[in-house]
DNA sequence: GCATGTGAATAGATTCACAGCG
DNA sequence: CGCTGTGAATCTATTCACATGC
């Protein structure tokens, strides 16, 4: 049975919540291939090809699915459209979580902009900003508001997930009122540390963090054992 | 003594490489905390502040720097200006490592136009794009080349890093012709998998899925372990 | 027969705990 | 004394390998 649930057991998934981060990390990327797949028209997958365009190892793909269910007929292989209709939902990704950017400078701005976010059922449902300078500044269809907006921004938009795109040094105060405005999701792009309660998800990407990586191993001439 | 080497053991890095990529990736952590210690004019670190800092344990944060070599003081802490010096040189930071983006839709005009990068070091040298349309057209104050001249400016600009940003479907394209052209550091955003000769370091950043990793936990109504 | 699902084995990363040294 | 540096212990993740069931 899944550790994550089926919908029969619903209330013990922490209990009995076997996966683990990388494991649910691991669950878009499967994902993207069996949308691949499905457009070819073919009806079932194994774990070894699926793992091959993953670019993982079978039995971790085996192993993964398995926290989702027993999704899998042995000596067949998975149902891709049955997979892909479990696996999104247990992505949550039959619905849209509308986000919200709290910075609108470079980065910011250049998030908004990317249209990558909506067509992946993340739609910029607003723009936030704490300089007053920008209030009301058009970028894209949408206009961009104070901070003080934030809590009426994030009910009325049915806002679910924070998109933190500001300098470092307001990283945690933007967080903070993310947090005390009801949303429980936050993706922060801020070169700082964050923390938040932890009843909040909180992930983090830094695109310098990734160049500099690459330029230890460039420096060392060796390649990157690929994360 | 230092298991990436000090510059007195050259060429054995690869056997006495006792690091991770783990390791590797936190040291940029580490390195904004030490960048933040040193604007306040402190002049030591102890492991014990670093790791709290940088949000890990104390221990981690010893294990990890003692891979670069021994640079603290028992009793005392690190040296914030001599560990920043050692880091840096570690991370290949005291020289600019110009990327070239390719790809010029969305997200790429959005990269081109995000000052992080050349902040941080990694000035964004060229613009490039396989469809001819956009061949000549200005972002900021660069110029889009075609995928051909590709060889040329790599040279000319002593681009080190190749940044993918275009659909899925041409990135295994792109890479080849990066790696190709000499580039031997790729950051890819492109949501599809690449492979590269074992020469060329390769990271990976999809936005859309660290959406979907919150959207998982937002479903369940559980935290996301910090990843 | 064949590929899943999963215990057991292995590999890897983190943390502990303390010897060593300034 | 206090904090680093690191072997040993622990915890986590991956991979193997095979019993299981279509």
């Amino acid at each position: 049975m899944g550790a994550w649930g089926t919908g029969l057991y619903s209330g013990d998934f922490a209990l009995d919540m076997r996966s683990t981060i990388r494991a649910v990390a691991r669950l878009p990327v499967y994902l993207r291939s069996l949308l691949e797949v499905a457009a070819t028209g073919t009806t079932t997958i194994s774990s070894e090809t699926l793992a091959e365009m993953a670019g993982v190892n079978a039995a971790k793909v085996r192993k993964d699915l398995s926290y989702l269910g027993s999704f899998g007929t042995r000596g067949v292989g998975y149902d891709v459209q049955y997979l892909l209709f479990q696996m999104s939902a247990e992505l949550g990704l039959n619905q849209e979580w509308p986000v919200v950017i709290v910075g609108v400078g470079n980065l910011g701005h250049a998030l908004a902009n990317y249209r990558g976010f909506g067509e992946r059922g993340f739609p910029v449902g607003a723009l936030v900003d704490a300089d007053p300078a920008r209030r009301g500044e058009r970028v894209g269809n949408l206009v961009v508001h104070g901070m003080d907006d934030l809590d009426e921004i994030v009910g009325t938009h049915g806002i679910a997930i924070g998109v933190i795109a500001t300098p470092a040094s307001a990283a945690q105060d933007v967080a903070d009122r993310l947090v005390a405005a009801g949303i429980r999701a936050i993706l922060n792009f801020a070169p700082a540390m964050v923390t938040v309660p932890d009843t909040v998800s909180l992930r983090k990407v830094d695109l310098a963090v990734e160049l500099q990586i690459l330029s230890f191993y460039q420096q060392r001439q060796l390649p990157a054992a690929t994360a």
